[in-house]
Formats: structure tokens, C-alpha cells, sequence
DNA sequence: CTATATTTTCAGTATTTATTGAAAATATGA
DNA sequence: TCATATTTTCAATAAATACTGAAAATATAG
């Protein structure tokens, strides 16, 4: 009757292979599993999906879907549509890679390494001007590492800004040239 | 008497620091707390040390302290050091910022992207032909995903190959250019 | 305003992951 | 060989993290 309930297909198995395989990465990313699945969930669905259809799909409690959507749409890379004329709130995820890419790499700079890096800048100064070799060795490593992490953070910005999926490609060739 | 108990002076507190960032920076990344904090000591003392030394240092268990330590040598980022005439090991870590940035990429991509990536593309074979509109939409995406990671894949490839990092101000130079 | 649909919160619980500490295994030197 | 130093393992425990479900809050329609 309803075309949920017809026995798993190919596709069907193959989105749950995805969005299993989606989740296990993001655990090893630092990312909570769930919230991972809910993103593959949503990445690989042409319509968008309420959380009573995020909870069947998962089986997970209402509360977790909801929370595990709303920080998606904290980072952007889900929106929430609300739909005229009905009460219940849609979600759909960003779909294109390019921009997917862009948006998780200015969010995890923003939240992870900009914190870390102006610690290390603190850490750096604070043991700038003291004697010893010791304090010197610390010093010097530090200011690399903190150097290093900077640049890091440079490229990442650009990158995420350059809004252009033509890039990936460019830098390939880039590499190709200066690799052995 | 020992310099160890002398009053805590800057260079330690700094250091202290430098160490509870980089534990706090490595989970937000899905790497266990402890080992950041072993590698952000290590990478801060001038010797190599010692597990008991590490265990002082940190106030953690022998077994904590053993297990961690293997574990960064399993990456590659510390090495087993045996002194003659001395039955104590000694550990010691890579130094050189780019250096560690390699191993790291070249491990993550091993460890995490590559499987990933294999189960992606299987997902992308097995709906390769099957007909329907939902089967192409949900083919077409995982194919841009796969075609994604197999590219940044590449890039860590190279990147982590070239061994010079010299490379970084030149990337950086490159996306001057090619952005806004 | 009332009834109903929907979202949000959060205390309690379950699960996963990390840590301890002591026993077993191994290596070294006498 | 034995005694001793050191490393390794791992069952038990602790800590951190994630999840549930139901109650409270909020929104909507009549």
C-alpha cells in the first residue's frame, strides 16, 4: 500500500550502507555519530524531512533528533523550512560538496583552531622574553608550531571563501608540479 | 635540592597550558585527550623521557601512560628510544611542524578516508544502474561525494609526499590570488 | 479563549570510552 | 640459575557522552 513498506530494495540498503558509513567517519572526526547520520540522512533525501521522518528512518527518540538537527542547522549545513499553510517545520540539507566543504571547514576554524591558536600566541609571548635555554627551546618550538597553525588558518579562510569548486582541480596540478 | 620542586615558575606554567590547549584541541578533533597531552609534552621537552616521567608529569596511571605512548609511536609521531647500558625506554617525539603535519595527514587519510572512501564508491556502483528517479538523484550525489574525497585524498597525498614545507607560503600565495 | 498540534527542554538512564592498578610476562645482570 | 627492573596486559571502575521519553512550553486554528 504505502511505498514505505515494500520490502528493502537495492536503494534502500545502499542509502543505509551511506548513511552508516557517514556516521562511523564522523565518530572519528569528532563528530557525534548520530548528528552524522542525521546529515547523510538529509544529504541523500531529495525532499525535505520533518522530525518524525528523521526519527523513523534512525529510530532515535524525538528528543535526539531535535537536537541533533538543531546543531546542523548551528553549523549551516542544514536549514529549517516552514511550509504555508502547515504547522510542521521541514528539513533539508545543503546539498552541493563544494559548499558543504566550505561551511565545515570556516566552522571548525571558528570553533577549534582559532581558540588553540590564540592560546598558543598567548603561551608564546608569555615565554618570549625569558632567560635560560631551556625557556628558549620552549619558546622556539611553540612559535612554530603557532606559526605553522596560523598559515593553516590563512589557507583555510581562503579556501572556504573562494566559493569556487574549480579550485580543487587547480591545486592538484599544483601539487603535481612540486611533488618529487 | 631537585629543580623539579622548585616554586612553578612561568616556563612551567606556560608549558602546563600549552599542554591542557592541545589536549582540549586534539578531542575536538576525535583524538583521545590524554594522547594529544603526552605528545604536547613531549614535543616540549628538550630529552626524552621516560613512561614513569610521563606519569609524573601528567598525574596518570602506568597503564594510561604506556598505552598512550605506544599508541603515538603507532602513528609515528614518537619514537622508542633504548639508551645502552640503560634498561629504562625513553621516548621521544618528532619536533619538526611539518614533519607532524604529514605523518598526521598521511595516518588520518590511511585510518579514515580510505575506507570511507572505498564504501563509497561500492555505494556508488551498486546504484550505478538502477532506474528511477530517486535511484539517479541518490547516485548523482554520492558520485559528487566520492568524486570529493578522492580529490582531497589526492591533495593529502601530495601535500604529505613532498617533505618540504616550503610549500605552505606558496599555497598561501596561490589563493591570494584566486580570491575575492 | 480553548483545543490541538508541534517544538523544546531536561532529569534519568544507557552506552561508550578512558583510566586505574595490580598481576603476569619479559628482559637484564650477577 | 635467581633476583630485580621494567614492560605489558586487562578486568574492574570511573568518567564522559549520548539518548530516551515524558512533561512543559509554545504556536496555531477555530
Amino acid at each position: 500500500m504505502s511505498e514505505k513498506t515494500e520490502v528493502p530494495d537495492q536503494l534502500t540498503a545502499a542509502r543505509d550502507e551511506f548513511i552508516s558509513q557517514w556516521g562511523a567517519m564522523g565518530g572519528a572526526w569528532g563528530i557525534n555519530r548520530t548528528m552524522a547520520q542525521v546529515h547523510a540522512l538529509l544529504m541523500t533525501s531529495e525532499k525535505a524531512l520533518t522530525t518524525d521522518e528523521v526519527m523513523a528512518e534512525l529510530k532515535i527518540s524525538r528528543g535526539n533528533a531535535h537536537q541533533n538537527l538543531r546543531e546542523l542547522v548551528g553549523w549551516g549545513l542544514v536549514r529549517n523550512v516552514i511550509r504555508k499553510g502547515e504547522r510542521k517545520e521541514y528539513y533539508e540539507s545543503e546539498k552541493d560538496v563544494w559548499r558543504m566543504f566550505c561551511i565545515i571547514a570556516r566552522e571548525r576554524k571558528r570553533r577549534e583552531v582559532e581558540p588553540a591558536l590564540r592560546a598558543l600566541q598567548t603561551c608564546e609571548e608569555q615565554t618570549r622574553g625569558l632567560r635560560g635555554e631551556k625557556a628558549a627551546a620552549f619558546n622556539r618550538q611553540i612559535k612554530a608550531l603557532s606559526e605553522f597553525l596560523g598559515q593553516a588558518e590563512a589557507i583555510m579562510d581562503r579556501v572556504s571563501k573562494s566559493e569556487q569548486s574549480a579550485i580543487m582541480p587547480l591545486v592538484l596540478k599544483m601539487f603535481a608540479k612540486s611533488s618529487k
